[in-house]
DNA sequence: TCATTAAATTGTT
DNA sequence: AACAATTTAATGA
C-alpha cells in the first residue's frame, strides 16, 4: 500500500468507513507541501478542498483591519479543517498559515460531498468534529478576551490533547516554545515564562521542542488571574 | 564512528 | 529585539 492511502486509512474520519468508501476517498485526495510561513489559504479566498495535516503545524486565525491578530485554533498532524467552507460552499472565513514546514492533504469538494451524501459513518464523524470545534471556539472567546498570557498558553496547550480534533497527539506534544507562542498570541518570552510556571506547578514537563502534560485537568482549567 | 560546523531552541535582559 | 548558552542536525574525514 502506498504511503498516501496509508495516511488516509489512518485518518480519524476513516475509522469505521467501509473499504469501498475509503478507497473512493483516497482517490480524491492529493498532497502538497507548504514551507514554514507559507499561507495555505487566505480569508475571503476560495479553496475547494477539505484540508488535513499529514505532518506539520498550522495556525488558523484572522487579522482585523487594524492589524490585531486572533488565533482561532491550531492544527497539528492528523487534524482536519475547512469542513464549514465545504458544507456551505463559500469562501474561507480565516487565514491558515503553516507555522512549520508542513505536508497537507487536500480532499476535493466532489469527494467530500460524495462522502457527505453516502456515508453514515462520515456524517457521524462530522457532527462529532463540529461539536468539539464549537466548544473550543466558545472557549477561545473567553481565552483571548479575559485570560492572561499564562492561562492562554495553558488552554492552547490543553486543546492539543483533544482526541477528536487532534487524533495523533499522544502524551507528548512536539512543539517549540516559539510555535506555541505564535498559536497563543503571546511573545516567545511570555510563552517561555508560562511554561516554566506550569512546570513549577507540576502541571507539565517540557524539554527541547517537546511538552508532556502531567495533569490534564488542571491544565484545562488553568486560570492565572 | 568521530569531529567540526551550522542551525535551531531556549533562558534572560 | 537582542544576547549568550545549549542542543540537535548535517557534513565530511
Amino acid at each position: 500500500m502506498d504511503p498516501q492511502s496509508q495516511f488516509v486509512k489512518g485518518a480519524i474520519w476513516a475509522r469505521g468507513l467501509p473499504p469501498d468508501e475509503l478507497e473512493k476517498a483516497a482517490r480524491g485526495i492529493s498532497e502538497r507541501v507548504f514551507a514554514k510561513g507559507a499561507q495555505i489559504c487566505r480569508r475571503g479566498e476560495r479553496l475547494d478542498y477539505w484540508t488535513g495535516i499529514v505532518e506539520g503545524l498550522v495556525k488558523i486565525g484572522a487579522v482585523s483591519r487594524d492589524g490585531k491578530a486572533m488565533t482561532f485554533a491550531g492544527a497539528a498532524s492528523g487534524s482536519w479543517f475547512g469542513e464549514g467552507s465545504m458544507l456551505k460552499d463559500e469562501p474561507r472565513q480565516y487565514d491558515a498559515v503553516a507555522i512549520r514546514a508542513s505536508r497537507i492533504a487536500l480532499m476535493s469538494r466532489a469527494t467530500f460531498m460524495w462522502l457527505y451524501d453516502h456515508s453514515q459513518e462520515f456524517n457521524r464523524f462530522l457532527v462529532r468534529h463540529l461539536n468539539e470545534r464549537v466548544g473550543q471556539f466558545i472557549a477561545t472567546i473567553e481565552n483571548d478576551r479575559i485570560l492572561g498570557p499564562r492561562a492562554r498558553v495553558a488552554r492552547h496547550l490543553s486543546w492539543f490533547f483533544n482526541p477528536v480534533l487532534y487524533p495523533q497527539v499522544a502524551a507528548e506534544l512536539a512543539i517549540s516554545q516559539e510555535e506555541l507562542g505564535l498559536l497563543a498570541g503571546v511573545s516567545r518570552t511570555l510563552a517561555n515564562r508560562a511554561l516554566q510556571e506550569l512546570a513549577a506547578e507540576g502541571i507539565i514537563a517540557f524539554e527541547r521542542s517537546a511538552i508532556r502534560v502531567l495533569d490534564h485537568g488542571r491544565l484545562r482549567a488553568y486560570d492565572d488571574t
